[in-house]
RNA sequence: GGGCGCGUAGUCUAGUGGUUAUGACGUCACCCUGACACGGUGAAGGCCGCCAGUUCGAAUCUGGCCGCGCCCA
């Protein structure tokens, strides 16, 4: 079953990837215990120095025996149960030293988790996962949100099905059903947040209903209510009339849809002609009109303020009024007064103590009703008394026109009922009361905003709050926790019901029939999840919070609100950093929405790419503070990153003989060792350095580019090129010896960097080779301060990589075959260049496949037919088949113009006496210095393009 | 209408005053190279949205315009 893939006769050698078998993808330590009994679980754990790899048949070097590509099922659901047997993410109630918490954003359990969902996990695990491998006590909460309106509607829409209707049962019928439901549901959200990998604690699983929730929600609202910052009072809210319920803005969705926009006439009370013409979209609600509004600096509508008009379709008789708040531009600039339907017109009628408050014209369910509305109309639905009305004005002659309008219209998320702004008794939150230790912590930075720009917004909303309307009519929802007296109508908010009225003793008490808008729990979260009221060891221990992740969709919904529950409740505030993620788009740049039917379910593209591919290609593409693209060729690029990374530890296998140690420590190299192993530690060393700088500054997107540029590039295409020989023995058992142990080193820290972001492929690569600890998901974090930086090396090796880049092109454009061993010539550019030049000579043979490298003096040229190109490190040359001539001046020219392009704006640089004598002195240091490079290149390249006889490149 | 942001090869993107403008995908050419064809090597492809300004010097700073997106009204 091990079969060393290579030998394998069937291989496919191009085309469509061969379907392996699926045993082949069991990692190495697989293999001593069968089934699922890898280390970690309870009482198998391997201690201290562990070495997987089995014996090979004789000899030192074992062959590799990882197949050559990452099968992700296999070993995902492998280590997914020894991190969780081993519970390794389970935090611990008191721990030592610092630690690291957040909570996972609780999902609406009636709800199925998004790739969007799946971006905020990833960076939230991301960060768990580097916390914990720095030696942090981490704790990351899960829970699910109880939802009490959708998965109200959800029960409803199932009840339906069967023919029965939700409000016609009991309320503890009705609360079975939703238990039922939440179950149901939970199940499938416990599942989808396996799939990706999360190394959440699942001991600490919460729910938004568990008792202590419940406790913790009454005892806020009970201290709000004595606070005097809870209050029942009239106030327009957004209604759905489907439901029956006041709902959020946030469940409001605003769509631009076409409508009529009458003129109506309305004419003047005194029966003399004319009238003031307003323009509304809502005829059916002028009903309901206490009056007239305009601007009191228009002049058009001057005169008619102070004298009354004629409500149409009716007898009443209301004023014309003048009022700041009406906008001038729209209709003509005449407003008709419904403060039961709106809210600005609710705002004037409070203004204008002679417009009285109309009784409500419309029922719950927005059908016409009450004694102003005409016999003829009652019963209508909105829909419908519209026409009813329309047609009427037109037959009363009061219809001044029709226009063709698009507007704005409000829908709610659940039901699409359009909503009905509606004058309503409901439980509001004086917010405006919570909001100054907010305001204050983000200003000095004691909760930050990441990206930082946010702020703005931030403020804008929490300086402009409008109270918080907490109550909904609806039964699944924790109950408010008010009681009325029958006698004196004193409510009183109390956790358990009380015995007697406190006000007059009175025993008969109704409890409110209302329950709590779900956000209401929610904004307890950081702190209820963890016990809060209870003086729990978990919130001592994890109380405030980290870092909190989410979308910004929910930003003044949600985690403004944290924000002010954690300060008024706790005295502290709920994380420290908040980190918003940006929307994913698809391929086509469009929003990944549910609606739109291109979001794709998480779960089937974790069981068709694999966790890790998914995870790398969320946080690989996505900007900073950006919406980001994701689709098949993200997908793609993240997998073909994970075959590289998975082939560079194969390769390292075939070469690291067995009993290696594991590299506690970077490799002590000695002044003289080769090149290569001194600048694969100085670029490990700023890789290292680069991902704590970003992950620190929550720049997911550069760690994970930083890391693949190292490990695809650096790594994998230079490091373990040019080190090959040395690997491979060829260069005596010492520099074999140092080799392995900088290979392996640069690997395993490699490794431990990627393990937040993709931790599958990284844990189970970890084990196959030489290691030290349990599991990498609580090995240390790569030290950054292990290795040091190393100019000069880098440097030199910029020179040999342009050596190596010169020739290769320089064999291409002759159409040398790049396996054909050619002799090569080298004129270096200075004496500098020539020492690394011959000191790498071996190095560059290798990469750039040359049989021999001179090196020319003076004005030397090579023997016979050779093509050249010039380059900043020197002049090379490589034998010239006759056919390559025109290729070579071609390319010559090209160069040559390139070149001359340049020294002319470097020359025109150096010419302007400005730039001489403002720039600072190195600058202008360092352009005449590339001038002069420049004009050298130059005269180089002229020289062979004039150049007569065998090349031939001036007749060309 | 107000606010915020974004315009860089065909596409996505890096780049906060001096770079021969970064990388990926895609395209083209050559190559089954004892880790990897989900690969290697090379190439082509850019008035850095437009116009002014600041500056010795602008993809980068400022203003205006145009286009796009999001949030709020």
């Amino acid at each position: 079953m091990d079969r060393d893939p290579r030998g394998d006769p069937g291989r496919p050698r191009r085309g469509r990837p061969a379907r392996r078998v699926r045993v082949l993808a069991r990692g190495p330590g697989a293999r001593d215990v069968p089934e699922h009994g890898r280390p970690g679980a309870a009482g198998a754990r391997p201690r201290g120095v562990v070495r997987h790899r089995p014996t090979g048949e004789g000899g030192a070097l074992t062959r590799p025996e990882l197949p050559s590509r990452f099968d992700p099922a296999v070993v995902e659901a492998t280590w997914q149960k020894v991190w969780e047997e081993g519970r390794y993410f389970h935090a611990p109630d008191r721990p030592q030293g610092p630690t690291f918490s957040l909570i996972l954003p609780p999902p609406n359990v009636t709800g199925v988790l998004t790739l969007g969902h799946m971006l905020g996990d990833t960076v939230m695990d991301l960060l768990v996962r580097w916390h914990r491998m720095r030696g942090e006590a981490t704790l990351w909460l899960p829970s699910i949100d109880h939802a009490g309106l959708s998965t109200q509607v959800q029960v409803r829409r199932r009840l339906a099905q069967q023919g029965i209707r939700l409000e016609s049962l009991p309320r503890e019928e009705i609360l079975a059903h939703v238990q039922r439901w939440k179950e149901e549901h939970e199940a499938r959200i416990r599942l989808q947040l396996r799939a990706p990998g999360l190394s959440l604690d699942w001991s600490r699983w919460r729910y938004t209903f568990d008792p202590e929730a419940v406790l913790a929600t009454k005892k806020v609202f009970v201290r709000l209510f004595e606070e005097g910052l809870i209050y029942r009072g009239e106030r327009i809210v957004n209604w759905d009339p489907t439901l029956r319920t006041a709902v959020s803005d946030l469940e409001v969705v605003h769509r631009e849809e076409d409508a009529e926009l009458l003129y109506v006439r309305y004419r003047w009370a005194d029966g003399s002609p004319g009238g003031v013409v307003v323009a509304t979209v809502r005829p059916e609600t002028i009903f309901g009109d206490v009056g007239v509004a305009v601007h009191s600096d228009d002049e058009r509508h001057r005169a008619s303020v102070g004298r009354s008009v004629r409500v149409p379709l009716t007898d009443r008789v209301v004023p014309v009024v003048a009022d700041a708040g009406v906008d001038q531009e729209f209709g003509n600039g005449a407003l008709k007064v419904t403060p039961r339907h709106d809210a600005l017109d609710y705002e004037i009628s409070r203004r204008h103590p002679e417009l009285e408050m109309p009784p409500p014209i419309l029922d719950t369910e927005a059908r016409l009703t009450g004694e102003w509305v005409p016999e003829r109309f009652r019963g209508m639905s909105r829909e419908k008394g519209r026409v009813a009305t329309t047609q009427a004005l037109e037959e009363a002659g009061l219809l001044e026109r029709k226009e063709r309008f698009r507007h704005s219209v409000g829908r709610s998320e659940r039901s699409d009922a359009v909503i009905e702004p509606l004058l309503s008794t409901q439980w509001f939150v004086r917010t405006t009361a919570l909001a100054p230790p907010v305001i204050a912590a983000v200003r000095s930075g004691e909760i930050r905003i990441h990206p930082s720009r946010w702020d703005l917004t931030f403020f804008r909303w929490m300086e402009g709050l409008e109270d918080w309307c907490i109550s909904r009519q609806v039964t699944w929802g924790h109950p408010i926790p008010v009681y009325y007296c029958e006698r004196c109508h004193a409510p009183t908010a109390a956790t358990e019901p009380p015995e007697r009225c406190p006000k007059c003793g009175e025993h008969r008490l109704t409890a409110d029939p209302d329950v709590l808008d779900t956000w209401f729990t929610s904004w307890l979260w950081p702190f209820a999840s963890l016990g809060w009221p209870e003086p729990t060891a978990a919130l001592s221990s994890y109380y405030p919070t980290s870092v909190l992740v989410t979308g910004r969709d929910i930003m003044f919904f949600w985690v403004a609100r944290m924000m002010m529950a954690g300060y008024h409740f706790t005295g502290s505030r709920p994380f420290s950093d908040v980190y918003f993620t940006g929307m994913l788009r698809d391929e086509r740049g469009q929003k990944m929405s549910k609606h739109l039917g291109n979001s794709p379910d998480p779960a089937e593209v974790i069981r068709e790419r694999g966790a890790d591919a998914v995870r790398f290609a969320l946080l690989f593409p996505n900007p900073v503070d950006q919406d980001g693209p994701f689709g098949a060729g993200t997908l793609d690029g993240a997998r073909n990153f994970l075959t590289k990374l998975w082939n560079v530890v194969r390769f390292a296998l075939g070469q690291i003989p067995e009993g290696m140690e594991a590299p506690r420590h970077a490799p002590a190299l000695p002044a003289s060792a080769p090149l290569e192993h001194r600048w694969i530690l100085s670029r490990w060393t700023r890789t290292s350095r680069e991902v704590d700088e970003a992950l620190t500054a929550f720049e997911f997107t550069r760690a994970a580019t930083v890391l693949y540029q190292f490990v695809w590039h650096d790594l994998a295409d230079r490091y373990v090129e040019l080190s090959k020989e040395a690997l491979q023995g060829r260069r005596g058992e010492g520099e074999a010896r140092t080799a392995r142990e900088v290979l392996l080193f640069v690997l395993e820290r490699s490794l431990r960097s990627l393990h937040p972001m993709v931790p599958h492929v990284t844990e189970e690569l970890w084990h196959s080779i030489p290691h030290e600890g349990e599991v990498l998901a609580v090995a240390p974090w790569p030290p950054t301060a292990e290795t040091r930086e190393d100019p000069e090396a880098e440097a030199a090796m910029g020179v040999v990589l342009e050596a190596i880049r010169a020739l290769r092109n320089l064999k291409a454009e002759q159409k040398l075959p790049g396996s054909e061993l050619v002799a090569a010539w080298v004129r270096p550019a200075g004496a500098p260049a020539r020492l690394v030049l011959e000191a790498q000579r071996a190095s560059i043979l290798r990469l750039a496949r040359v049989a021999e490298l001179s090196f020319l003096t003076g004005e030397e040229r090579p023997p016979g037919r050779a093509a050249a190109t010039v380059t900043e490190v020197g002049e090379f040359f490589v034998p010239q088949p006759p056919e390559a001539e025109a290729a070579e001046a071609d390319a010559l020219r090209r160069e040559r113009e390139k070149l001359s392009l340049l020294l002319e704006k470097t020359r025109a640089r150096l010419a302007d006496t400005g730039f001489v004598s403002r720039a600072p002195p190195e600058v202008v240091r360092e352009t005449e210095g590339k001038a002069r490079e420049l004009a050298e290149r130059i005269a180089r390249l002229d020289e062979h393009l004039k150049r007569p006889g065998p090349t031939g490149a001036a007749s060309a």
